[in-house]
DNA sequence: GTAGGGTTAG
């Protein structure tokens, strides 16, 4: 029997399986195991059946067949394994058909392998009733206190946001170790307190490379990028191993504040210590490259990777559209799809961008339909709303509120919005009024609609109606967001808030801003005060609008970037006013500025720039 | 023969 077993343990068929890439090799495989007779060998079954479902996710339905058709007898370990590949596949729920036949089968019972990939599963379910009663039954089986399985349960409490249970399952861990600790700083993090993930990380007895990246996660997904940038270097020079993950989180940080320079040296740090470039950090530089107004050198690291993926391909057409490139990213678009690449609704989020940049209605219209006929996807409110803002920008707003209008499901604040922008675009008073009153309906402290809509009255000089509407919101307390820029200088990052005089070189900066007022005022500038919806005078709306936190980062830029371009990445829309300056002084100083606002990029260069006016 | 912590696009 042992020799029986070890001969098929070395069979060919099984050195073989693990360099299986096609369809039609792993079929001739299967085809030799059942003429041979042996696919109901335990030992030979799992191998089988795990290589394949776990090789590739395409493959799932075809292991999902044999075990089906052709084990009558299916061994734990092949159950296991089942329930392991399908909670890591789009399809998790279906683990619980491989675990209900565990529990059916007279001489099997689960194990603490069982639990733990059904622990994982319940993570990628985010459904609460069903993570609670997982563990429920892995009480009742005895695996309460298997370390493993502790860790699988704070990881699923902290996906199903449950900090509360997280500590629950972590107070029962006998020994805390690295690993529990990571998993518990992670769920801290993840549900939002960051203050006593870095507690805990501060407290930990030993940390390796995996625990500061999980803390430095954590603070690039609350938005404290530049904390997360200096954590990164806390790392460095607490003299820790750094990782292709590292540099992923590094770029991601740079990605969202635009700091060019310190991505641009991740990426020298990647290429100087050669690290692996996965298909994960390849898409964070060309993200980065792209959001930091480097489109050139973000496509040519979409190039130059071997192995790309959806989110590669997305990130590409998505940046290509967010520069204004829209034909180019929708010939990415189908060369993803002649690549064979699947698009999902994250693309589409990027096509339809890429068809209104350029105001390719038809277009847009052909790929909208498309998601649901052809790929099964049912477009989500982020795609109404570009719709909408498609229309919107090509001046046909009236076919933007019959979409709005036949929306299967209820029109959101984003469809709302975009129809605002396009009314004040193309400057429709009364389509605007409708569009506010639907955005309060919904949210009625959006400061946005307002200012967007007093944006309009103020184009027609209606400062009664401008007035009314100021009165509006400080009556229901709405709340301007304050701007605020951030710029890169020599490595290092400053923010400016808009009316904040606390930057080290502010009094410099206040004389720069009124030497550029007075080349401006020359070259025939009048403030666009339309913007200002204070109660004050011309002068003073002059004034406060000199102080929006752009113009006080591109200072700031003339100051200290002798020849470069100068890039800025704001929180808000920029203001018609700061565009003009903007495009004014790229002509006026003869300097290159590259501005990205919420929505988009606007590179400035011998006093035009490349959105056009639509923005 | 299976398992625990960190990563990318909106």
């Amino acid at each position: 029997m042992k020799s029986s077993l070890t001969t098929i343990a070395k069979h060919p068929s099984i050195s073989l399986l693990k360099s299986c890439t096609t369809m039609k090799e792993l079929k001739q495989i299967h085809a030799q195991l059942v003429v041979k007779g042996i696919l109901n060998h335990p030992h030979l079954q799992g191998q089988f059946v795990a290589t394949i479902a776990l090789h590739n996710p395409t493959n799932l339905n075809y292991a999902n067949q044999i075990l089906h058709h052709q084990c009558h007898h299916p061994t734990l370990f092949t159950l296991n394994s089942m329930i392991r590949a399908y909670s890591k596949s789009t399809t998790p729920h279906k683990s619980f058909h491989f675990y209900s036949k565990i529990l059916h089968f007279n001489n099997l019972s689960p194990d603490h392998y069982t639990f733990n990939f059904l622990v994982r599963t319940c993570a990628q379910l985010h459904v609460h009733v069903t993570g609670v009663s997982v563990h429920c039954a892995l009480i009742k089986h005895g695996f309460e206190h298997d370390p493993h399985v502790q860790t699988g349960l704070i990881f699923m409490y902290a996906e199903l946001g449950c900090l509360n249970s997280c500590h629950g399952v972590f107070e029962g861990v006998v020994e805390p170790d690295l690993v529990s600790r990571t998993a518990m700083l992670h769920a801290y993090a993840k549900c939002g307190d960051i203050e006593f993930a870095r507690k805990m990380f501060d407290e930990m007895p030993q940390r390796d490379f995996i625990a500061w990246n999980a803390m430095i996660t954590g603070y690039a997904q609350c938005g404290r990028s530049r904390d997360a940038l200096s954590m990164f270097h806390l790392m460095q020079m607490a003299g820790v191993k750094i990782n292709e993950v590292s540099m992923v989180l590094v770029l991601t940080a740079c990605t969202h504040l635009g700091a060019l320079d310190q991505g641009r040296w991740a990426h020298a740090y990647v290429e100087r210590y050669k690290l692996r470039m996965t298909v994960t950090l390849g898409t964070a530089l060309i993200d980065m490259y792209a959001k930091c107004g480097s489109i050139d050198k973000a496509m040519e690291v979409f190039w130059g990777m071997k192995e790309k993926n959806v989110y590669t391909w997305s990130s590409a057409i998505g940046g290509l559209a967010m520069n204004g490139l829209g034909e180019e990213s929708l010939d990415l678009f189908n060369s993803m799809k002649q690549d064979g690449v699947k698009p999902n609704e994250v693309t589409f989020i990027s096509v339809l961008k890429g068809c209104s940049v350029v105001g390719l209605v038809e277009e847009g219209r052909k790929h909208f339909h498309s998601m649901r006929t052809l790929y099964g996807i049912d477009p989500q409110l982020e795609h109404y709303g570009l719709m909408v803002d498609m229309y919107g920008r090509a001046a046909r707003l009236e076919e933007a509120l019959i979409f709005i209008n036949s929306m299967p499901i209820k029109p959101h604040v984003g469809a709302w919005s975009a129809l605002l922008h396009a009314c004040r675009m193309h400057k429709n008073k009364e389509l605007g009024e409708l569009a506010l009153e639907k955005i309060v309906e919904l949210e009625d402290k959006n400061d946005g609609a307002y200012v967007l809509l007093s944006n309009i009255y103020a184009d027609y000089m209606n400062w009664e109606k401008v007035s009314s509407l100021r009165q509006t919101m400080k009556a229901k307390g709405v709340k301007k967001l304050p701007g605020c820029s951030v710029i890169e200088v020599d490595g290092e990052v400053h923010e400016f808030f808009v009316g904040d005089k606390s930057h080290p070189r502010y009094d410099e900066i206040e004389l720069k801003l009124e030497e550029i007022f007075r080349c401006l005022r020359l070259s025939g500038y009048v403030a666009n005060t339309s913007p200002v919806l204070f109660d004050i005078e011309e002068e003073e709306k002059e004034d406060a609008l000199g102080k929006h936190s752009e113009k006080v980062a591109v200072a700031f830029g003339l100051i200290t970037l002798k020849g470069v371009p100068i890039r800025v990445v704001m929180n808000l829309r920029i203001c018609w006013d700061c565009h003009n300056v903007a495009k004014m002084i790229s002509k006026i100083y003869d300097t290159e500025i590259i501005i990205r606002d919420r929505s988009r990029f606007h590179h400035f260069k011998k006093g035009d720039c490349s959105c056009k006016g639509y923005w």
